[in-house]
DNA sequence: ATGGCTTGAGTGTCAAGA
């Protein structure tokens, strides 16, 4: 089984990026991060034309999550169930038995800001809900743009960004608040190349210089990742005309 | 130097991203 995540900064935008990347690609499922529209704009037609029907929880301007996969899903849930919330972060499904937990985390724009205060408070709900989720269904995967770049070695330029948003330590406590709860980073399970990352600032030609960070992620339970036989991140759709500042991260996962 | 691009909303120019 093949699952990927990837923040498309405007689904409208990137639909043609997204159509040729599943064609090329084939998930199983495809978790999309910022599509940035409510329903009505989603091209659920476009989608279902290329095989791969979507469950979408979307909102205007801002946000919005979706679950593209080839065969059907079950048990949706869409928002952080307990933590009220009007923005569009969540969406999960059950896939070919596998739990797909979709989310855009906060960004928290500066530490110590408000945004940064529900940030950590949203991270937190999420590992409320990920332990009883867990409990459910033992085959899950967490994907999406977390927004915190975990380790050093997932930052460009560690010096710069020490205690800064994505990388201050309370954020770092969270992701490791997920691996406790038993949820690996698939990217970490392989040898990697050094300076690897998900995202490129638009500006300065970050992409170019490979001024990044690795802040989108896929984390797998006990029962996947023993299973999980490569995770990858893909910068070919970074290097297209008008592209997203995210790339996608593919795990394969055996049967 | 707190900027630099890109998007959506909306037709001014700003908020937000990371």
């Amino acid at each position: 089984m093949k699952i990927a995540t990837w923040n498309v900064n405007s689904l409208k935008v990137r639909l043609p990026h997204v159509l040729d990347w599943l064609a090329v690609e084939q998930p199983d499922a495809l978790c999309l991060q910022e599509t940035k529209t409510e329903d009505g704009g989603f091209p659920f037609d476009a989608l279902a034309a290329a095989g791969y029907p979507a469950i979408h929880n979307g909102q205007k301007t801002y946000n919005g999550v979706a679950i593209l996969a080839r065969h059907s899903v079950q048990d949706e849930v869409r928002d952080l169930p307990g933590f009220d919330d009007p923005q569009k972060r969540l969406i999960a499904a059950t896939v070919d038995g596998v739990r797909l937990v979709c989310a855009y985390m906060p960004n928290g724009q500066a530490v110590g800001s408000d945004k940064y205060a529900y940030k950590l408070r949203w991270l937190a709900a999420l590992a409320d809900w990920l332990r009883a989720e867990l409990q459910r269904y033992p085959r899950l995967a967490l994907l999406g743009d977390f927004n915190i770049a975990p380790d050093d070695r997932d930052v460009h330029d560690p010096a710069a960004w020490q205690g800064q948003i994505l990388c201050s330590e309370p954020e770092r406590a969270a992701f490791r608040k997920f691996v406790d709860l038993g949820l690996a980073d698939a990217f970490r399970r392989f040898d990697q190349p050094e300076k690897s990352f998900s995202w490129w600032d638009y500006r300065m030609m970050g992409f170019r210089r490979n001024l990044g960070l690795r802040i989108d992620h896929i984390m797998l339970s006990p029962a996947l990742a023993e299973r999980c036989q490569a995770c990858r991140i893909d910068k070919a759709p970074r290097k297209l005309e008008r592209p997203s500042d995210h790339a996608p991260v593919v795990a394969e996962i055996g049967a």
